[in-house]
Parts: structure tokens; C-alpha cells; sequence
RNA sequence: GCCGACGUAGCUCAGGGGUAGAGCGCUUCCUUGGUAAGGAAGAGGUCAGGGGUUCAAAUCCCCUCGUUGGCUCCA
């Protein structure tokens, strides 16, 4: 008698069950295995419990751990889990928000008069376990405002009463496993059970409601896995991670470096990360020239009515680099914090014809922004940094063009190092803060539609982020993944309609009318800085060999080949070849160890066979002897190398 | 900017109220050695900077600077 509802799966089967099955019941009739394995339902869009009652028809997708909002629900119910064991530990710990992260989860906590400190992380693990072990159900229970505040009252939680606040009536819901209540959206795993390994990560402060004013919390990070391997293999993780901290590889490979009489937050690129630099500059500039870009250099200062004109002043000057007087009354300079005002001049030197758009201007242009002093991390967060900027003005006809050439340089850019995975972050206005952006709707909207539709066009797999545009524009951010699966924002597009306006370019059209040209900022590596930061990480220090600083190692046997030596680093140095000669009186054991440390490609022995037959003892970094080669064998090898490294 | 931790030789770190330690690196000498550390000797530090407590401070306290884990922010 029982209605029926149809239920479409995933792959696009359609079956009917009983009305009020739930997820589980599907996953159920389908196998046991991925019974077992159903951590919560997503049902027409919406992230459900695993066992909540379906009423209608609906598309249903099951949610393991494989799926990212499966690890996500984990991660949540990891949460509560963690505050159940904390409660137990600690009776009359407060709790602020506990949600699941990218990595993980954290709940922050108000341990009141108690001591809570990082030798107790064991013990809460422990308890952590030793809760999961009772399987117990989250529980899924739906409360009036009244009934949650009264709850919360007596225990005496001013936090989560603060929450429920600015909750409606009817919408509440509480979730209990064990002896833990929590008021939560959910939602949660169908028991502790699932929980079979758990890590406190880290311990930090933060402030009720992110707001400095409040009460500061004691944040505990966790992660917590459905198998205990999966533990240990993110912890080994975490570890590679730390061994490939770019700080720590510029420092050992010599490429960059800081210094407190410098300034915090101002890079020194030492000679070896120039020359990285450098390389990856001229690989940009190749591949601009080839795209139709005009190279332009600025000033590194510029008047500050420029800035007051494209309204960074307005928007940025009180928390930037100060403006710099002069000896002339009235008169003062900024630092550039960005190339676009610059280049809006350039625009303007002389009339501009439509027959001239679209007008790429590119410059490696160095830029200075007085970034937080907590912010400042390695080379990803620095006050002095050069943008592989470029600026596009064109028609309003040839922006969608336009940008997708930009898309392609980016993905050609990403491709040549490496990159293999990223999404596309379309960040658009927050449509319920208007007030800090500037510009038209009818601009925006325009822009916006743009970018949603050229990323669709080139088939990038896109994410949309409300309330993350520019302030004078949408953007398109691409996130890579690097070695480690880390996500990191590089290259960056911009559509931008404000500045050409108040800047008031123009252009001739070929109906003899002026119109405003398009503005498109673009930035396929962000900065020089953060990428080298980022590809240090991704690559660990083992860089492709067409961009390594140190190519080769000579290495003579003993300084009585010192000649043949010298004869082969001319030659190489001939063919382009970058690299060091290791004169030191030295056995070869030890310079091979060096060299193997430097994470040089590949070390070339010389002693008294090379030098009979005009040869070359090859070994590769990491990968030991190649056996020997005739010199001229060994650059034809190194060239084929780096050629196919540049596709 | 806010909260916490940290700052000892070029690097990695030990020590801790009574005149500063190790390993690596560096310099010199010996050694001329065939695929991940040859041997010996030597140089090198106002213990981040400033102030205080003390007979005595690298050590305890305060301030400043810097680094770092978070929070907030990011044209």
C-alpha cells in the first residue's frame, strides 16, 4: 500500500522505492559493501543524512569518502565527536563553531578556568577513539528557537545561545551521539563507528566570531580518517610537505633570502634564483611576443593624483606605503602598488584608432604593497613583488576573443611547468554588498556574463565564488593543485570596465564616434615570487631541467684533469649549458654528494678515460651512474631533454 | 594589525644566574683519490637590540625588532 517514489541515480538509472526510503536504504538494495560505506546522501542538490526519509522523487547521489562532500560530512561529525571527548575530559568546556574544513576540522573552544596544553592532544585522541569504538548514531532531532535556547541556558553556552540568535524559528535542529548535544545544521555520518583514526594537528587562538573585540578561543585542528592507513599516509604527508616548505629549499639551494635591515617582507633574489627568474620571464616574454604583446616599462614610483584618478588611493592609501614628498611643496609620489594606472597612460599618448585594438601592454613590473605584518608568509606574502602583468585594451567586440587567448596562455604557462590540475575560479560580486565595488550594474553584469561564458566556451573547470571580484571587476582566478594535492591561486584574468572610464580612454571607431575601449588584466603567474614559491613546493627543488639555476657539475677525479675539465664547462657554457666546475681537492665521493645535495641535474665525472676519449661520465641527480658519453652525445641528450620539457 | 610561541657561530641545534658548546660549512696544511661525507690544524658569537632586577644576566622581568602558528585582510 506503501507510495512509491522514483529515485535517480548518478548514472542516470532510475529505480522506485518505498516512500520515506533513505539513502541508506538505496545504498542497501544496491550492495552491502557501499552500505557500509555511505556516509550521507546528496538528494536533489541538497546534502542530507544517510538515513533521512526520502518524501518525493529525486535525483540521489550516495556520499562516501571518495566524494568531497562525504570527507566534508566526516570531517563535521569528526567535530562533534572531538567536543564529545573534550566534554568528557574537561566538564563545562564552552564550545564556539565546529565545522569541517579543506583538510580536516576544527571547533573552537572556551575552556573557562581550565588548562588545556599540547600534552594533552594524546589523551584526547585517545577519548576520541575510544567514543567512536561505541558507534554511536548521530541522532537528528528538530527544536524551537525556545526549546534550543533553553538547552543552551543551562549549560551554559553563551556561544552557541549567540548563534541561535540569529536563527528562525522552525529551522533548528540539534544533533546528539552519545551524551553530546550539539546545535547543528547537520549534515552527520550514520555513527561514531566510521571513525576509526584521529590527529589533534594544532592548536591556535582565535577570536569569537572572527572579531578582536571578543573573547578569544582556543582553536583545536583535527583530521580523522576511516582507516588508520590513510592517517599515517596524510601524516607522511604533512612531513613531505614541511621538507618542501619553499622557505626552507630557497634557503638551502641559495635562491632567495631576507634580511631585517632590508625590510621585512622584501625579497633578495640571490644569483641562482635570478637566474630561475629570469628563465621563467623569458619563456613569458617568448610566448607574449608570440601572442601579440607590446613589452612597455614603468617608473616605479608614480604622482598620486594617478592613484587618486583610478581610485586605489580612495580604496587602499591609508593602509599602503605612504606617499613620498618632495623637496617641492605639495608634491608627493606612491610607490605603485599595481601597473594598471601606468599603462592607462601609455594608452593615452596619442589618439588611439579601433584599428589598433586590441593593445597589449605587458610588463614585468615591480609593484609595492604595505601587506599586514601577520600576513606576510616566504616569498606567497611579501610587500615588494613583480606582477607578470599585462594589460589588454580592446573593443568591447573582441573582449570574449581576447580573453580566450588570455585562457590559452595561461593553460600553455600551467602546462610547461607542470601544473596539471586546476579549477577556474570565477569570482563575482557579492550582489548583497554593492557598495565596495565601483562602477555601473549594467558594466558588471556585462563582465560578469563574460567570464561565465568564455570559461564555459573553453571548457575549464570552474568553481564561482560570490563576493570575491575585484573592486572594479569579476575575475577569473585559476587554483592549481600541486605534487601534495595543495590548492594555490596563480595566473588571474580581469575584466575590467571602471578604469578605462575613469581614466576616459578612447578610441576612433570606424564610425569616426569615440568610444571607451575594455580593459583586461591578466597575470598567468601572479607573481614572480608566489609562482617560484609555489613551484619550489610542487616540484620539491627538483626544477625541469630548462629552468634549474645549476644544470651540470663537473667534477674532475683529481686536479690533474683540471684542463679537460675546464675544456668541457667552455663548452658547455658554448651550448648554453648552466653550471659549476668543482675544482676543491676533494675525493670524487665527496663532490658527488654535493652536487647530489645542490639537486643538481646531472654531475659530469672527468678524470683520465674522459679525458683519453673526449668523453663524459654521466650521472643523474637522484637517479646514479648513466655510463659514459661522448661530450658532444651528452649536449645533443641535454637539449632533447629540455625540449621535450617545453613540449 | 591582534593573540600565542620562538630568536645562541654562515646553517642545524644543545646549554641555561658564575667568563659560550656540538655537528656541518669556512680557512690552511697533508692527501691526487673513479660514483653520496679522506685526515689534521685553525678562524668564527656583545647568546636579535635596548632597558631593568642582581655582587654577577645569554639565562629572570619589561620594551622594541624579527621569525613563526593562527585570526583578520589581500588592488
Amino acid at each position: 500500500m506503501s507510495e512509491l517514489i522514483k529515485v535517480t541515480l548518478p548514472d542516470g538509472s532510475e529505480r522506485e522505492y518505498p516512500k520515506g526510503s533513505s539513502g541508506m536504504d538505496i545504498a542497501m538494495s544496491i550492495s552491502e559493501g557501499l552500505a557500509r560505506n555511505v556516509l550521507a546522501a546528496k538528494v536533489s542538490g541538497e546534502i542530507v543524512d544517510a538515513n533521512r526519509g526520502i518524501d518525493s522523487d529525486a535525483k540521489v547521489q550516495l556520499l562516501t569518502w571518495n566524494d568531497l562532500e562525504g570527507k566534508s560530512t566526516f570531517w563535521h561529525s569528526s567535530a562533534h565527536l572531538m567536543a564529545e571527548a573534550l566534554e568528557a575530559l574537561y566538564p563545562g568546556v564552552k564550545f564556539g563553531i565546529g565545522p569541517a574544513i579543506e583538510g580536516g576540522f576544527y571547533y573552537d573552544v572556551d575552556f573557562g578556568d581550565q588548562e588545556f596544553n599540547s600534552q594533552d592532544l594524546k589523551q584526547l585522541e585517545d577519548k576520541m577513539l575510544e567514543l567512536a569504538r561505541g558507534k554511536n548514531s548521530y541522532e537528528r532531532t528538530e527544536v524551537s528557537k525556545a526549546e534550543a535556547e533553553k538547552y543552551f541556558l543551562e549549560k551554559g553556552d553563551e556561544y552557541k545561545l549567540d548563534l541561535i540568535k540569529d536563527l528562525e524559528d522552525g529551522t533548528i535542529t540539534f544533533y546528539k551521539q552519545g551524551n553530546f548535544t550539539d546545535l547543528c545544521r547537520g549534515p552527520h555520518i550514520p555513527n561514531t563507528g566510521f571513525i576509526k583514526a584521529a590527529k589533534i594537528l594544532n592548536v591556535a587562538a582565535a577570536y569569537w566570531r572572527g572579531d578582536e573585540k571578543n573573547k578569544q578561543l582556543t582553536r583545536l585542528y583535527g583530521i580523522t580518517f576511516p582507516k588508520q592507513k590513510e592517517l599515517t599516509e596524510h601524516m607522511e604527508m604533512l612531513e613531505e610537505a614541511k621538507k618542501r616548505d619553499h622557505r626552507k629549499i630557497g634557503q638551502e639551494l641559495e635562491l632567495f633570502a631576507f634580511s631585517e635591515k632590508v625590510g621585512m617582507g622584501l625579497p633578495l633574489w640571490l644569483p641562482k634564483g635570478t637566474a630561475l627568474r629570469e628563465r621563467l620571464e623569458q619563456f613569458l616574454r617568448k610566448a607574449q611576443t608570440k601572442a601579440g604583446y607590446s613589452p612597455v616599462i614603468t617608473p616605479h614610483i608614480g604622482n598620486k593624483n594617478l592613484y587618486i584618478t583610478s581610485g586605489h588611493y580612495e580604496k587602499y592609501g591609508a593602509d599602503s606605503f605612504q606617499p613620498i614628498s618632495t623637496p617641492k611643496e605639495g608634491e608627493e609620489f606612491m610607490l605603485k602598488p599595481m601597473n594598471c594606472p601606468h599603462h592607462c597612460e601609455i594608452y593615452k599618448v596619442r589618439p588611439r584608432s579601433y584599428k589598433e585594438l586590441p593593445l597589449r601592454l605587458a610588463e614585468f613590473g615591480n609593484v609595492y604593497r604595505y601587506e599586514q605584518s601577520g600576513e606576510l608568509h616566504g616569498l606567497t606574502r611579501v610587500r615588494s613583488f613583480t606582477v607578470d602583468d599585462a594589460h589588454i585594451f580592446c573593443r568591447p567586440d573582441q573582449v570574449e576573443e581576447e580573453f580566450k587567448a588570455v585562457i590559452d596562455l595561461v593553460l600553455y604557462v600551467f602546462k610547461s611547468l607542470g601544473f596539471e590540475n586546476f579549477t577556474a575560479q570565477i569570482s563575482l560580486r557579492d550582489p548583497d554588498d554593492k557598495e565596495k565595488y565601483i562602477g555601473e550594474d549594467e558594466a558588471w553584469d556585462k563582465a560578469e556574463a563574460a567570464i561565465i561564458k568564455t570559461a564555459a566556451e573553453k571548457g575549464l573547470p570552474t568553481v564561482v565564488e560570490l563576493g570575491e571580484a575585484a573592486f572594479y571587476g569579476p575575475k577569473l582566478d585559476f587554483m592549481v593543485r600541486d605534487a601534495l594535492n595543495r590548492s594555490w591561486q596563480l595566473g588571474t584574468i580581469q575584466v575590467d570596465y571602471q578604469l578605462p572610464e575613469r581614466f576616459e580612454l578612447e578610441y576612433i571607431g570606424a564610425d569616426n564616434e569615440k568610444h571607451r575601449p575594455v580593459m583586461i588584466h591578466r597575470a598567468p603567474f601572479g607573481s614572480m615570487e608566489r609562482f617560484v614559491a609555489v613551484l619550489i613546493e610542487h616540484c620539491a627543488g627538483n626544477f625541469p631541467l630548462w629552468l634549474t639555476p645549476e644544470q651540470v657539475a663537473i667534477l674532475p677525479i683529481s686536479e690533474k684533469y683540471q684542463d679537460y675539465a675546464e675544456a668541457v664547462f667552455n663548452q658547455l657554457k658554448e651550448h648554453d649549458v648552466t653550471g659549476y666546475l668543482d675544482e676543491r681537492d676533494e675525493k670524487i665521493g665527496r663532490k658527488i654528494r654535493d652536487a647530489e645535495m645542490k639537486k643538481v641535474p646531472f654531475m659530469l665525472i672527468v678524470g683520465e678515460k674522459e679525458q683519453e676519449t673526449g668523453s663524459v661520465s654521466v650521472r643523474e641527480h637522484t637517479k646514479g651512474d648513466l655510463g659514459s658519453l661522448k661530450l658532444d652525445e651528452f649536449i645533443a641528450m641535454f637539449d632533447s631533454r629540455v625540449a621535450a620539457e617545453l613540449g
